[in-house]
DNA sequence: CCTACCGATCGGTAGG
DNA sequence: CCTACCGATCGGTAGG
């Protein structure tokens, strides 16, 4: 969890070796999201650096650790763009969950191969590992679900499970991993604002920013403006 | 493809045949979801069999044709889910994407080793299978995406960018073999049920079958009971 | 469809 | 941090 960028009161010597577990990491990365982690040797990773096998072993002790701290940074980026939303942000229940909504995205879609390492090569990784990974993203799902029940304590949201919504939020985004191209149709910042109010409206929670918009007027006989404003 | 029950004009050699297959598809299927492919050896699934590795290599060319298998029928699963409500089912475009839901979260759960092993292995088929089972989800996406749109032109759903939405659906659904455990607080019809409504939710489609539901009463002032019990 | 085996790959390390 | 190597695993097959 070294950042990437040196630390203020780091050595020389310490800044090297942290740059060069940076590099690796993203070498690694880059591979195991092509090819997937069993396909991908250690000697393939080294020669892609211009090294050779035992310079990955100077600043890792095993192909696993690797993993560990790739899967980790993935879900860690997902619960900081949470929390920092939750710790800093005023606002409503939807507001927030808006907020949350695009962070989210934004933190899936920014570490895409992360995301995608994790989701295919749990099984690989050391179960000491497993349990501490896990753990981060039951901490994320128990606090979306905190901030759903906020909502509906409000009126804000309508939702019989929250948990089970939580899990089909934390689901649709997670899964853009799958999907996003960052050449498609859709730029980053249009996808995490428009999946964001696809999750307010899963919520019950209407935007009605614009009165012309048919919304929910289904099953009223009356035609009117269904979704009231604001 | 072959089915599990054996089919009407088998000679009684073809069935042992498909039987064999059969058992070892989902012995093979057991442990590709539980330990992952490229850390279950054939010597594995021959043993848990009490055969040896030349029995497998009598019906299955190679390991990866397991794979393919597998993977194929995960996804055949999600697609014939949707193929039976639209072409079968009557009703407006609500009604069908309901039933779509249940059917699609149905078909993912009890395929969830599946679907699990289809989302994880990815990178571990031969190339013509991976294009043939992306075109499957292609097919799949696509044919939901114009469920949406219909129901958008006939005024049921409220979604700024269907393509999206379905991506998002198809996420929240899939996503599920993540979570979903049988033995789990909620079982697979009350998960069914719940998913399918919150699809209706996220394309602006409120159930309004109850009166008393305060589905988007957010701005009123007035204070009801905000998240009544269904 | 079993026994027995081959050939290749690869994580990890000794030695310098 | 490189050269060189070891030990183990494993997909696939020959031969019967």
């Amino acid at each position: 969890m070294t950042s990437a960028t040196a630390a203020p009161m780091m050595g020389i010597r310490d800044e090297v070796a942290a740059l060069k577990r940076e590099r690796t990491l993203a070498v690694a990365a880059e591979l195991f999201y092509e090819r997937g982690y069993e396909n991908t040797s250690l000697d393939m990773i080294a020669e892609r650096m211009n090294v050779t096998k035992p310079f990955i072993y100077a600043h890792f002790t095993s192909k696993a650790e690797l993993l560990a701290e790739i899967c980790s940074r993935g879900i860690a980026s997902a619960l900081a763009a949470l929390d920092g939303v939750l710790t800093t942000m005023p606002g409503n229940a939807a507001e927030r969950l808006a907020e949350v909504g695009r962070r989210f995205v934004t933190a899936v879609l920014t570490s895409q191969r992360h995301i995608a390492i994790f989701s295919r090569e749990e099984k690989n990784l050391a179960p000491a590992d497993f349990q501490t990974i896990s753990q981060m993203r039951r901490d994320f799902d128990a606090k979306l679900v905190k901030l759903l029940d906020q909502g509906v304590a409000a009126g804000l949201f309508s939702v019989q499970d929250t948990r089970l919504a939580a899990l089909a939020i934390g689901g649709m985004v997670s899964w853009a991993y799958v999907w996003y191209r960052p050449e498609g149709r859709l730029t980053l910042e249009q996808t995490s604002e428009e999946m964001s109010k696809l999750i307010l409206s899963l919520v019950g929670n209407q935007p009605a920013k614009r009165a012309a918009k048919t919304t929910v007027a289904k099953a009223t006989p009356v035609r009117k403006k269904a979704a009231p404003k604001g």
